[in-house]
DNA sequence: CCGAATGGCGATTATTTTGGTCGGATTGCG
DNA sequence: CGCAATCCGACCAAAATAATCGCCATTCGG
């Protein structure tokens, strides 16, 4: 249906977090679970795969946790999502290993490819500093502006999430 | 992983089959399951859905079939993918009927969800017609995709967050 | 009237997604 | 040193979703 897995809204929901509070130090996969409601088990198979591939380092040991490994303007959300779902293709008949049963037949897959691809295009040019919210950041690339008060601030209120 | 399903697959096949073949009038879906190696039932489907909806229209008896009810020039992709999957979101948490868990904390669906409406914007700009023969069927000077300036160009839309 | 074709719904199976468990390795702190 | 916090990787189970198939009613054409 067109649609990301939760998997990569994890990711990118942590990976924006790295960004905004790079500041902090290093946050666990725990924390960062516990502060989004994620399940634990779940963000932190995520975020290793994130660190596997480049995106995070990762800390051992007690007050270990992940950083971002790179600027987050220099991250993009495609990467992101691609170390965690892999390569993505619109065409159900993927093109990359073996051809589905309707290949010769297949006549769609050539015109939504370059769909796909522009759809990669938007993805690897939305970095993870324009996730945060308040990305009045203008990068060189013009235009995209916005304003705060369009925004919903979504504040992190103290309280204990999940259990 | 950011892909349509078969079934999207099956009805731009047909749609696109429609298209180039108008002039040999009606074409039933057993004709066209078999054309294209697809399950007949599935396809039967989905055909039926394309009709409902009014992109195709049925003739019932034998010899019937469908044929398009409109300019093959006048269907987009995207009417296609969404009279057979139902609106498409990017992100898992929709925004439709219910929030997500974390509606409160997911601070990247608004982003993500502007990623949603450009992809919508090449798809709705993708007309079946184009979708036969390939690919350089350029109605519009300039590519009939979203020129690349356009992409980066994600504006905030004030915007449906939740219902 | 009969055969051929669509219409519509349900049921079953396959695939994907999701969340979890286990045992281990590594690091830092007291 | 030893413990606790943390990351690591594989394997697994339940849930959700998608894909396929089947049945029967209806409608059309000869």
């Amino acid at each position: 249906m067109l649609k990301l897995t939760k998997k990569a809204d994890y990711g990118l929901i942590a990976v924006r977090h790295l960004a905004e509070h790079a500041d902090l130090g290093a946050c666990s996969a725990k924390d960062l679970a516990e502060m989004y409601g994620i399940p634990q088990e779940a963000l932190a198979k995520i975020v290793q795969r994130l660190a596997r591939s480049k995106l995070l380092t990762s800390q051992q040991g007690t007050n270990g946790g992940y950083v971002l490994a790179r600027d987050p303007r220099e991250i993009s959300a495609l990467e992101v999502i691609r170390a965690i779902e892999g390569p993505l293709f619109i065409t159900s008949c993927n093109s990359s290993t073996k051809a589905c049963s309707q290949s010769s037949k297949c006549t769609v897959r050539e015109p939504l490819q370059k769909v796909s691809r522009t759809i990669e295009d938007v993805l690897s040019k939305l970095t993870v500093w324009e996730l945060r919210e308040g990305s009045e950041e203008a990068p060189a690339a013009g235009g995209h502006l916005v304003r705060e008060d369009e925004l919903v601030r979504i504040e992190v209120s103290g309280g204990n999430y999940g259990k």
